[in-house]
DNA sequence: TAGGGTGCCTACCTCCAGGTAAGAAACATT
DNA sequence: AATGTTTCTTACCTGGAGGTAGGCACCCTA
């Protein structure tokens, strides 16, 4: 508690942002939940995200390790992304943010 | 649970984000949390907002109704900002935020 | 009369997250 | 041979979030 306003680097909250705080993160997230799910699915599910872009968030969520993707060499290729442990610490994030959401929606 | 993948107007998570999901609000709420705070002391907490930002980020707050307003005409003026509780049901998110943000600061 | 503490506004500009469009590898099916 | 399926890549472009810089209004104190 010093009288430093607030340390970048070791603020939590920046921490998690910059690992989740995108706009797709968390949507991916949340239709992992329920379990691993193929590429063609995720982007059915999430109809409205581009696929470069859709590629790229699994990609940087890979990455940092919050998810696991399985690719299995057959034709037609097969690839499965799933939460990880670490991805599982931050569905409560996604259900803190689906609660308060659906307060607002009703609203 | 139709087949229609998400209806972007009703799904909770994209209604949060819209509403908390910028750079600065979560942090905002967090520094509001333990009470009302002048708008000289945000300043002074997040330093490395720019005031316009942050002028900008408070009324959406305010506009969306998650922190509330209170401007005493003084000499010089006082504008204090504080949760209303529409805004402390957003606390459940900036906790599991740091939460998960401590986890991964440590990793 | 000049500066200082408040809280805010405006014009301008930069940068990058994210969108669009197209294609590629590799085989199966028709 | 032609077309489909699946996963992913690359080049290009735009909108808007957010930064920078400066000014304003008010009165106090020195």
């Amino acid at each position: 508690m010093s009288t430093i306003p607030r340390d970048t680097a070791h603020c939590p909250v920046r921490k998690a942002m910059n690992l989740i705080g995108s706009k797709w993160k968390v949507l991916l997230l949340e239709n992992l939940r329920d379990g691993l799910k193929r590429y063609g699915e995720l982007k059915r599910l999430l109809p409205d995200i581009s696929e470069k872009v859709l590629i790229q968030e699994l990609k940087d969520l890979v990455a940092s390790g919050l998810i696991a993707k399985h690719a299995y060499p057959e034709i037609p290729p097969r690839v499965e992304y799933e939460l990880t442990d670490s991805g599982r610490q931050a569905l409560p994030i996604v259900d803190s943010l689906v609660a308060f959401g659906k307060q607002h929606l009703a609203a």
